[in-house]
DNA sequence: TAACTAAGTTTCATATTGCAACCTTTAAGT
DNA sequence: ACTTAAAGGTTGCAATATGAAACTTAGTTA
């Protein structure tokens, strides 16, 4: 967890990467959404690229850039929408949430966020136990 | 989820947190796991005591400090997960993972973060839609 | 050619984070 | 009574992150 904070873990990263899932992938749609500078914006967008987050490339003919989501990126959908979940029920807009998610194909609603044991049954907040795996000793 | 950032946006609040989901409730627990400065343990500490997320309060019988997940901080153990997850995944330690986790009741393995419908089916990575909710308006 | 857009970089100032070292209080040992 | 140790800080100073505004550079548009 501690590289994966060294990745994303200053305060704008995950915002970017929040509208880059909303579709977002050019310079100034993020400097316009987000209220960023465009300095801390520039170098936000270069850490994300070297640490294989977001990649850089020119869109076909229109040749200007675009920064899209590499599969690393697109993993970190879990950590997002957890985190606007959270923030739905502890931090709540008083006009109600800006977006909603839905599956795409079906169209149905997206599930809160949840921890689940691998046959699907759901463990609740108190009930999760930590186990010592091949990677603790010194 | 720009509310939830200010809460816990920080370097080390996620890891202090995560050392709280361990089970660790005190100053010099997190100051040894951690190797954090004390200044900036304190500072963090307190700061989540503010936001609702550690509850700050005297051990019974051994008078001690000790600091407890809030429910508002037991709400993180989805965010805290999904970020070990990535991390095991993307930035893998060679020697393993260091923890495991299972329902503390069944110690059936938990099974990692993903997005599901209402219904229960699992939300691929690309396949997440966004629409307006009700507080998107100006 | 002049203006405009996109995507930056540079400069300067401020705010926040971080570490190391020091301080205070309480409890325990001898 | 004297020392030791642990808990829980505070102070001072350096490094980093952020911001506003001006400048650059390349490609497009009028």
């Amino acid at each position: 967890m501690a590289q994966a904070l060294d990745a994303i873990g200053e305060r704008w990263a995950l915002l970017i990467l929040r509208e880059a899932f909303y579709g977002k992938t050019r310079f100034n749609q993020f400097l316009e959404e987000l209220g960023i500078a465009r300095n801390i914006l520039s170098a936000r967008l270069n850490h994300l690229v070297e640490e294989g987050i977001l990649e850089k490339r020119l869109a076909s003919e229109t040749s200007h850039t675009e920064y899209v989501l590499t599969d690393a990126g697109r993993a970190l959908r879990t950590v997002i929408l957890s985190l606007i979940h959270w923030g739905d029920e502890f931090r709540p807009n008083p006009k109600g949430e800006r977006f909603r998610f839905v599956d795409a194909d079906s169209e149905e609603a997206v599930r809160k966020m949840g921890i689940y044991t691998e046959s699907g049954t759901e463990v609740k907040p108190g009930r999760i136990k930590v186990v010592p795996g091949p990677g603790l000793e010194p």
